[in-house]
This record gives structure tokens, sequence and C-alpha cells, in this order.
DNA sequence: TCGTTCTGTAAACGCTCAGTTAACTATTGC
DNA sequence: GCAATAGTTAACTGAGCGTTTACAGAACGA
């Protein structure tokens, strides 16, 4: 998930809540010489600057980061309505900025966009369960850091399953919830398709798919249960 | 002085009025109809959409100031509060938005951030990924140093895709997405585009567009994935 | 206006995958 | 240990999907 820096130590309440709900982490920073001593390494997505303690400071600090001092990229400034006016245009030191209060859509639609622009999009949506990464959107499945090449069927049913672990599903149940409401097939069909899948899983991993006799089938196996 | 192209005719009086008031000449046009008969040469210094009469066909004729039948830069979304949530901000349609009803600073703050950043090109315009690099202002494409010669809709559908590297989309949504919101027309459109992109993109990089059956397209290939 | 390029449609083709069947193997209960 | 039941595996077929090519109309530029 990506991080943000979030300037300043203690930064408006509403940000960090707001930001929380969203999903980004964040690193908090207080001083400018604090900032000084951030590794750039870190590989901060981007940085959002507050002006709840100073206005002068915000920019004194926005100034640092625009040395290179860090850097980071993009810049979004939060700043209060009447404080606007302050706003030096010539001095692009912001990529972009937000009014405070917040209106939350704007907030996450400003937030997107920047890192959209900057190439750091959210981190999108992933299943994972021990060994096993699926991605959503990209349709790209992952065990043990190797790409899985599956079926449009396969990912479905595997997707489903990993969905779901721990909990054993019916032949009948998954037809109805993987293939469809009105599918009237065999129940074998869904026996194949967990074959292809184990197989294709290699020895090391077939068992990701258990097999609960006269029930159905589960996903996931006690090594990697947590609970 | 500066003149805005101002869209739709008749725009929000607050718009109109607050731009008089912030020394702006203006330029109305309605239709796209119309837009089309306007001249490049005339210099304007960006355009301003408003979201009053209908979201969707600002965002429509947005899509066509894009697609250069007016190259007008930068554009400025004007949009209703409630109707936030629409904004799909990752199509680059716009380079900035404000809410409305207007904040008189902070819209004038946002304008003159747009006009002094295009002045001075910093506005990001450039798409790249991997062996393709994709100018959005002068529609110029270029593979592995090669320049690509796309005609107008591959090249929207390039673009789309390589902004959302990774990522797969059906060919309805391509077609709402890159043809327009209110496009009906066959799905095999897609593939046909998709192929004549391959085509020109040689046995070398065709690949840089895969099909992922029983879904859709996506582009960026493993090799060039990073995560 | 004419010729060219671009765009979308249609149809034929070829290939992949989903689902069936049936033989085979494992597990359970007697 | 045997029979019954349940799950596994392999082979096969048809349908579905994507590719490819050809073509016609629209848009464009000379």
């Amino acid at each position: 998930m990506d991080t943000l820096l979030l300037y300043p130590d203690p930064p408006p309440e509403e940000v960090q809540k707001l930001l929380d709900s969203l999903g980004y982490n964040v690193k908090l920073v207080s001083a400018p010489l604090a900032a000084s001593r951030l590794e750039p390494e870190d590989g901060w997505a981007g940085a959002i600057l507050c002006t709840n303690v100073s206005v002068d400071d915000t920019f004194n600090f926005a100034r640092s980061l625009r040395k290179r001092e860090i850097p980071v990229h993009p810049v979004l400034l939060v700043i209060d309505q009447k404080e606007l006016v302050k706003l030096d245009l010539r001095e692009d030191l912001f990529d972009d900025f937000c009014k405070s209060p917040i209106d939350p859509s704007e907030f996450d639609a400003r937030i997107k966009r920047l890192l959209f622009r900057t190439g750091r999009g959210l981190s999108p949506k992933i299943v994972e369960y021990g060994p096993l990464a699926l991605n959503l959107e990209t349709y790209q499945a992952v065990l043990d850091t190797r790409p899985l090449d599956l079926t449009f069927m396969e990912y479905e049913l595997l997707k489903f399953l990993a969905c779901h672990p721990g909990k054993v599903f019916s032949r009948e149940t998954l037809l109805s919830r993987v293939w469809g409401y009105e599918y009237y097939g065999g129940a074998r069909t869904v026996d194949v398709h967990v074959r292809r899948l184990r197989a294709k899983m290699g020895e090391r991993h077939e068992q990701l798919i258990e097999t609960v006799r006269s029930v159905g089938y589960r996903f996931g196996q006690s090594r990697w249960m947590s609970s």
C-alpha cells in the first residue's frame, strides 16, 4: 500500500483520519531537520503538507523538499481557506492544493490524480494467501513469486476459493457461485477444474486446495492458516 | 489579456462574472459542433468547462478538445459538488478541476496556476512505458526510438491502455471510455484496432498489448512490469 | 470534386478451453 | 477383505472466442 509523507506532526485530525480511511500508510514528519534525516530509498509515493501550524513553516518545508533534500514527488498542499491568498503561484512548490476544511471526495480525487500522474497509482487490489497472490485488476496470479498461467474459469474458481480461505464449499455451491446461478452442469466439472488448478500449482502447492470428502473443497491448508 | 474558451453556452452565471472580474476575455462555445469550427490559431490561453448542463456532455466535449479538434491547453473543469464522484481523473481529460459552487479565491488561484505552468511547459505530457513513449500534446508515439505513425483512434486506444498499464479492460469498457460515453458499436471494433496497433508495433513489440481470453485486453507485458 | 485514408462491420478461419464421459484409484464401513 | 461410495485422472468433442482478412461507407485533404 502506498505510503505518504505527512507534515507536520501532529497533522490535522481530519487529514489523518481521511488518509487512513482511504487506505494509505502515513509517515509523520515534524521539523525540516527531522525531514532531512529521512531516507529517499524508503520510496514515498508523495507528500501531503498541511498549514495547520504555520503557513510559512509549511512553505519552508516544501522548499527544502524541492531542494531535493528529500526527493519526494508529488507534493499536495492542504491550506486553510483564509490563507489561500498567501499562495504565491510563481513559486512552484506544490503540485496541487486542497482547501481546509477538506471535502473528502475531492481530497480523494486529487490524491489519486497526483499519484497516477507520477506513475504511482494506488496499489492494485490483491488477494493474498500464503504463497498465492491474485491481482484482481490485471488478472494475474502469482504462486511463490512465479506467475501462474490460468485460464478464465481456473482463475475465477481460484479467486472465489481464495476469497474465502478455510471455508468448505460443495460442488453445487461452487457451480452456482462461480459458474452462475442458472448453470446446470455436472458436478464433475468442478472436480476437473480443481484438478487442473492443482496441476498448475505443482506438487509443492497442490494441497492449497483440499478435498473434504463427501462435502466439497476448501482453499487453504493448515500450514497457512493463521487462526 | 488572455482569452479563455468557456463551455457551455450559457455558462453558470457565477463563472462568467468571476472570469470578467478577474479580467479574462471569454469566448463562449456550446455544442461540440460549434467547437469544431473554432480556429486553433486564435490562440486560446486555455479552456474552462462547466458541468451545469450535463456531466456527460462536458466529458464528451473535453474529449473532442483532446482530440485536438481544438488544440487548447490547459483545460479546467468546473464540476458540481455532488457530481464529484463521476470524476475519473486518470482519464486525463482535465488538467485541474474546481468544485461548484466556486470559491473565488481558489478559482483565481487555480487558473493562474494552470496558465503559469503551461506557459513554462511544466504540465506533464509524456506517458512512458517500457519501450513506448506517448507525447500527449503533440500526439506523437515513439517505440524503441522509432516513431510510430498512428491514426487517431489507434493513438487514443493505445494512450488509454498505456495510461493503465497491466490493468485488463473489457471490450465494453474500452468502447465506452475510449470511443465515448454513448457509443454503441460492435465489440469486434476493439479487436480490429488492437490488431492494427499490434501490426504497427511490429513483431518485436506486438505483445505489448496482451489478450486476456474471455476478459479483454491488457497493456504491458510481464517483462516490463515492475512489481 | 476526386482520391486517399481512416473507421467500423461482417464473415471465415483456427485454436483454446470448458465440460462430458468413463476408467481408474482411494477411502470408508461392514 | 470386500463392496460401496467418493474422488482423481485422462482423453475427447463442440462451442466459444479471438484473429484475420476483406470490404464499404465516412471523413478528410488536395
